[in-house]
DNA sequence: CTGAAAGCGCTTACAG
DNA sequence: CTGAAAGCGCTTACAG
């Protein structure tokens, strides 16, 4: 059996209150006291019992967090590293540990998220994810648990705290970007729209185009799920329209990757015919061919404030809803070309044809 | 406050000992009580308190993961989400909560895993790393608390259940595969040291020279700190050896990628030039410029093996000591060319001066 | 500044 | 098949 209160207690003939205190290294216990206790619980190597606490004290000191199935996209490298990293940084500054949650699916990770908070598993929770009319979200909102989430809520904006880039806005300045490369026929190439990410890029997206006096069209945004089919079919489609498009703006650099070699088996060459930009800045995207023009989403910031939001909302539950977006980055590379290189390239070729 | 045992025996008029039978489907309930009291639990929403449930039954159905510090490359990208994935998926099925480890260096990882076992947080738990001399595993070992690890102990290999790929086989058979393209000039770039897999790695690699009757040279083996601390320099100084090597064995696709831009600096292409193969098979690799030839580590089944196992040794404590190697695959892509081509290309290339 | 006592919400021999 | 009771190892008002 393993040390306990008690026996620590006798050793130093105190009760088991006061090496409880001494624990908590609460200020009512003398110097004297706390010197003689600390020094049996070394000498008997006692290590509180974790459960036991957490029984009396009605806390856990553990954070719960929710991933996303990890199917999705959002949740490959680096992002789930990345973000993890951030968490334990200020999880382990405060003396919280993590609690993962396992499951597979939309309903194992609700009846996971559920057993959290009903079984008092853990004291506060983060969702790694947004997601379109998410009942687990709904759910530790309705219970009034405190929770934060890596993401902007779909609905609710207004009650709930949260962190995340300001994807509309870095979607508008990526169009931006490519406007003022000389590009007007741009395309997106999308994440699953399950996720507010992905909405929210994309909505960046069809307002820079509008306010740049340009059409949104259809034909010009690929579905996540008609990528993921048949990517390469889409790719060709997409370049075979009687206007294709000069820019790609794609929503992740895996994505922007599968997205250039389609087009290389078209013979269709980034940026020399064709620029993309991306979103999350991957830690190849600046080695590999060609070195990738990404914005970086400062993951382990969003990771680490999603965390102190949720330390300040566990210590004070009254504390105001927050939400922050965390600064994100423009690395420009070598995949945009400007339009008027372009045009020559087009002639020249054109000219080297007839 | 939340609904207890107690409330649920009164509402369905039994004992509380009966109730947390039913939660535990004892044999010895009649059905007719365990449907009442279901009922019962169902409509009064109980949930068992996790906290108070482990504190009595002396367990905590979870399990704690290790990782090592996060600055590590051998837990960036794919491997630790995936790892996860495999974890999670087997640990779901048993009903088993994952526990993760936040510490961000050696010490603080340490006195975690102490806390973790002492504190009773956890069953079992999971190394994701094997270290070079690891007091954690050393605490772990000695005392006899059921762990289990992805890697290849660096001591008491006979004394520890773990999972891992067969590295040296596969740096060995890596080196045969170059071997059989023609190449005789093959080098080395490292992981990390401190690692055994890194170890293991550099150790196939060293008898597969031998056993093909090559020397093994210093000036071939690349240090991962030589190439974290000036990548450049050292693949500039590997080129420009009296006798370069003609193919790189790399530690890791992201250090081959790397490697890769440094050659192409320097004017010398893969695979025209020189040949490169990798391990890990990161998902970017099949699309990227050029697709590496890359031994994919199956690292969904190392984390979903090393959770059988534990599972297994928590169940029966005095079950064997087992180990097992995880599957490999030699991913054959354009980074390797076959030395008559280089030959014929070098000396194309000196004629064309000449 | 310290201690005795109750209690956190369960489980599990023991008894019937 | 079911219940009364002790106990898991802590914390925390309450009292002094």
């Amino acid at each position: 059996m393993a040390i306990t209160i008690i026996d620590v207690a006798k050793e130093a003939n105190v009760s088991p209150s006061t090496v409880s205190r001494v624990i908590a290294d609460n200020p009512r216990i003398s110097e004297q006291t706390k010197r003689k206790v600390r020094e049996v619980m070394e000498r008997l190597e006692y290590y509180p019992n974790f459960q036991a606490r957490n029984l009396a004290a009605k806390s856990t000191k553990t954070i719960g967090v929710i991933m996303s199935n990890s199917t999705s996209l959002a949740f490959q490298n680096p992002f789930f590293p990345e973000v993890i990293r951030g968490i334990c940084t200020s999880a382990h500054a405060s003396k919280y540990g993590i609690y993962l949650s396992t499951g597979g699916n939309e309903e194992e990770i609700y009846q996971e998220v559920v057993s959290m908070v009903q079984g008092r598993k853990v004291d506060g929770i983060i969702l790694l994810y947004s997601r379109v009319n998410d009942r687990t979200m709904t759910f530790l909102k309705d219970a009034q648990f405190p929770f934060t989430m890596v993401g902007r809520p779909y609905k609710f904006e207004n009650e709930v705290t949260y962190i995340d880039n300001d994807n509309q806005k870095i979607a508008h300045d990526v169009v931006n970007y490519l406007f003022g490369l000389g590009h007007r026929q741009i395309a997106f190439i999308g994440g699953n729209l399950d996720f507010v990410v992905s909405k929210d890029r994309l909505e960046g997206y069809r307002q820079a185009l509008i306010k740049a006096g340009l059409l949104y069209t259809d034909s010009y945004f690929i579905h996540d799920d008609a990528f993921k089919a048949n990517g390469d079919r889409s790719i060709f489609e997409l370049m075979n329209l009687k206007v294709p498009p000069t820019a790609i703006v794609a929503h992740d650099d895996l994505i922007a990757y599968e997205i250039i070699r389609y087009l290389e088996e078209l013979s269709i060459q980034v940026p020399k015919d064709v620029s993309i930009v991306s979103f999350n800045n991957h830690s190849l995207s600046a080695y590999v061919k060609p070195p990738l023009t990404s914005v970086d989403i400062s993951i382990f910031e969003l990771g680490l404030e999603a965390t102190n939001f949720l330390l300040e909302k566990m210590s004070d539950p009254k504390s105001t809803v927050k939400h922050h977006f965390v600064p994100t980055n423009l690395i420009e590379r070598d995949s945009c070309g400007s339009i008027k290189q372009l045009v020559n390239k087009y002639q020249q070729e054109k000219r080297g044809k007839k």
